[in-house]
DNA sequence: TATTGTTATACTCTATAACTATA
DNA sequence: TATAGTTATAGAGTATAACAATA
């Protein structure tokens, strides 16, 4: 390699899958509401719409960042008025992170925002082609999972 | 929404694939060679090893970031060892950047630890689910490119 | 003049350490 | 003491605007 020749791209099929998905995926993730409203935010969002009310530190957990990475973006969408905060009541300590209608809605539209593209994109295959990815998609749903 | 109960995660084939898509990918991305070498150095050691060397602008354009914003990524790299700046002869406003043996290490060992997680995974799946995945990173690659 | 790369500056997201309130 | 949340502070990555060198 020291010449610099590009290396063949793809050496295995388990190199073309991975690259594959990270493509998509970073195309696929472009498509949301709101410029301003970045990946991470709308995770969050996502989370309290999909599973309900959670305390900062199961957000932070869920999401894989610290508690004050969490916290600061939970002040943002707290004052953008897409969530609230209460304490809970049994232990003092806690706060309760709920999603306001503003944020559903947010949530809502990302995601049909997304799915347009999508299917979009999906529209241009054969019938045969999506069954192969809706099958792709929960192979790909169970190893993510591992 | 309004009394935040939780809503149907997946309403549809294309929100399947969707979510599917993007949790894969997160994990994937979680392996890396160095936990101090980030995505985006990754994805330019990546583009120099696949398609050889490229100019500041190129470099830019592919990773779609600002001139500046690559420059100080290259800065970094540079520093590092895992590329060379060189000045174009033909154009002297231009510079080359080309990877290193140092660089095209780390990329290979990136490469290859990804791919042992996912060359892991998909020994638990079976021939056929194997097929049905590598048919849908053909797609995938497909619709990316839209 | 237009283009390529760079510097100056600022904003977002992330982290660790230290602090407060409660258990 | 230990835990949940927060504040203080710093580092990495990003952007736009302004500048230098070259075409």
């Amino acid at each position: 390699m020291s010449d610099h020749a590009p290396a063949s791209e793809s050496t295995s099929e388990t190199s073309a899958l991975r690259m594959a998905v990270i493509r998509f995926s970073r195309r696929l993730r472009n498509e949301r509401a709101d410029d301003a409203m970045s990946d991470g935010k709308i995770a969050v969002l996502g989370s309290l719409m999909f599973r309900g009310p959670h305390t900062l530190g199961e957000l932070a957990e869920r999401e894989r960042v610290s508690a004050p990475s969490m916290n600061r973006t939970v002040n943002c969408l707290e004052q953008d008025g897409y969530l609230t905060r209460t304490n809970d009541v049994e232990d003092r300590r806690r706060v309760i992170i709920a999603l306001t209608d503003a944020g559903t809605a947010v949530v809502r539209e990302t995601l049909r925002r997304r799915d347009a593209w999508l299917g979009d994109a999906l529209a241009s295959l054969s019938e045969q082609e999506r069954r192969t990815l809706a099958e792709a998609a929960a192979l790909m749903t169970r190893l993510a999972a591992r």
